[in-house]
RNA sequence: GGCGCGAUAGCAAAGCGGUUAUGCAGAGGCCUGCAAAGCCUUUUAGCCCGGUUCGACUCCGGGUCGCGCCUCCA
């Protein structure tokens, strides 16, 4: 029985699901306005590893991921950028495309855009107005009148009269209260628009979430997901408008990931402390990232820095080192199996990956001991399971994933030196010279070789099978 | 002011009312020409104060500290 801990109920529920056998889940994807930083990496590597156990639970999954391609920041950057909006937010569709294929991530089913459901968002909302939940103001613009919603609260657990509207921003006085939220904005000059029965305008932020939910999975679905800092006002706010249009519950259960922080802050745009996806990937093999996120908890929070990443790859390491040399293949896991039995009761325990990979760390230590393929198969399907260990073990040792330049002359500063770095067929002769020299017992010449090498970051090992290498 | 989360060894990070988490780092050993990798052994824990209990890191209460949300944010 699979738990997951519902921030509905605030405690960890079994989950049912509402369809037999099918799983249907929503998660709120990116603004498309800037390249993505770690925070994104979080939200897609771990709805990635749920969806990921569904699927290999057995479970029919549809997974739906939002593009928001139409919002204040997206016009603000087009502007000032002089470009259209258009050319803006493909790019950056694009760049998180890349980002997120680097990282692993299996494509959601469906991406829609918000600029692809206007009419639906229209409907939606002269709905709530006929049912005496919205109402459009003498400026134009459509708000949610959030007192008309007696559940308007329940998953952030707010009340609305303990909410301090206005404390820090100042409030639009053509609101009816404080907290009532934005449906459509009427037009201002310069700004794309569409049609509607309020004139002229465009959509406010959450009514996109509430349609393309609707439109992709029904009005009732089983799983919502999103970054903590969506619960509210986003996701409240998804929760009254759905409800009050359908009538009905709209997920039954939702989550939410923790944040990326830098220095114990959440890293944040406005706070400045945030690191793309790309900076990091200068300097790390994807998948160490990708380790990074899943080796936490997804609700706890992921301090960032160079050291945690330098030991995430440390571990990586240790696992890519023990499945050297074995040919593995993609299998069906055996679940009864001892340790794929405790590797699934850890997943089946609110998606706990920490505790999941101490089962491929396990299993490892059993693979280096016994060098028995089928364990090695056993690591490399389980590890599969959240998207690890699939690159070949030589090309992550040699650093292939990573953006270390391997050309020769290519400075690598170390000390008051630069030294350099070779590419692997210098590597391969350096290595046939050292045996060489290791053969007629010069073990002088064979250390010089070596030590030219671990200069480099090159570090050998010998072994029965002959000298293999790695990169620091 | 309201609401919520967290505090585990040098670092990171889980489970668990009594039995080795796990990874990196440290120490010793085996292996190795020497290393590296690997294997074996091992040192460092559970913010503070009470309570429950035969027994608490784990449950309860009270502190302290840190973080988050209440505004756009993954």
């Amino acid at each position: 029985m699979l738990k997951i801990y519902n921030s509905l109920s605030r405690n960890k529920q079994t989950f049912t699901p509402i369809e037999a056998n099918k799983v249907r889940m929503y998660v709120c994807g990116m603004t498309v306005y800037d390249f993505c930083h770690l925070g994104h990496a979080r939200v897609m590597v771990v709805f990635d590893m749920v969806s990921r156990w569904f699927r290999a639970s057995g479970y029919d999954v549809t997974y739906v991921r939002n593009i928001t391609d139409i919002d204040d920041k997206i016009i603000k950057r087009a502007f000032d950028n002089g470009e259209t909006i258009d050319v803006l937010t493909q790019r950056f569709i694009d760049a998180m495309d890349e980002d997120s294929a680097r990282l692993g991530i299996i494509r959601p089913d469906i991406e829609p855009r918000a600029t692809q459901h206007i009419d639906g968002m229209i409907t939606m909302i002269a709905k709530l107005i006929e049912k005496g939940h919205a109402y459009q103001s003498s400026n134009g613009d459509v708000f949610y009148s959030v007192r008309s919603f007696a559940d308007y609260g329940k998953l952030s657990g707010k009340s609305l009269d303990d909410l301090r509207a206005g404390e820090r921003v100042e409030v639009d006085s053509f609101k009816k209260d404080p907290m009532d939220f934005v449906l459509w904005k009427s037009v201002k000059p310069n700004e794309p628009n569409w049609d509607s029965p309020w004139g002229k305008g465009r959509p406010g932020w959450h009514i996109e979430c509430s349609v393309m939910s609707a439109h992709h999975l029904g009005a009732h679905f089983d799983i919502h997901g999103g970054g903590q800092d969506l619960q509210f006002p986003h996701h409240e706010n998804e929760i009254a408008q759905s409800e009050a249009t359908h009538n009905c519950q709209m997920a039954n259960t939702w989550m939410h990931n923790g944040f990326v922080r830098v220095d114990d802050e959440k890293m944040s745009k406005s706070l400045g402390n945030f690191f793309t996806i790309r900076t990091v990937l200068e300097k790390y093999d994807p998948e160490v990232v990708r380790f990074f996120i899943l080796r936490a908890h997804y609700r706890s929070p992921l301090n960032y820095s160079d050291v945690h990443l330098d030991d995430a790859k440390a571990s990586l390491t240790r696992l890519y080192t023990s499945l050297r040399g074995h040919e593995v293949s993609t299998h069906k896991i055996d679940w009864s199996q001892p340790q794929a039995a405790r590797f699934k009761e850890a997943m089946q325990d609110d998606f706990n990956t920490s505790e999941a990979m101490a089962v491929l760390f396990d299993l490892a230590n059993e693979l280096n001991k016994t060098k028995q393929t089928t364990t090695a198969n056993l690591l490399f399907n389980l590890a599969g399971v959240l998207g690890l260990l699939q690159q070949d073990a030589n090309d992550f040792l040699h650093g292939a994933g990573t953006t270390i330049n391997t050309n020769i002359g290519v400075a690598v500063a170390s000390g008051f030196q630069a030294q350099v770095s070779f590419v692997p067929s210098d590597i391969d002769h350096l290595i046939q010279a050292r045996l060489e020299a290791k053969k007629s017992k010069n073990f002088a010449e064979a250390d010089t070789i070596r030590k030219q090498l671990a200069d480099t970051g090159i570090i050998l090992e010998d072994t029965p099978q002959g000298t293999t290498w790695r990169r620091a």
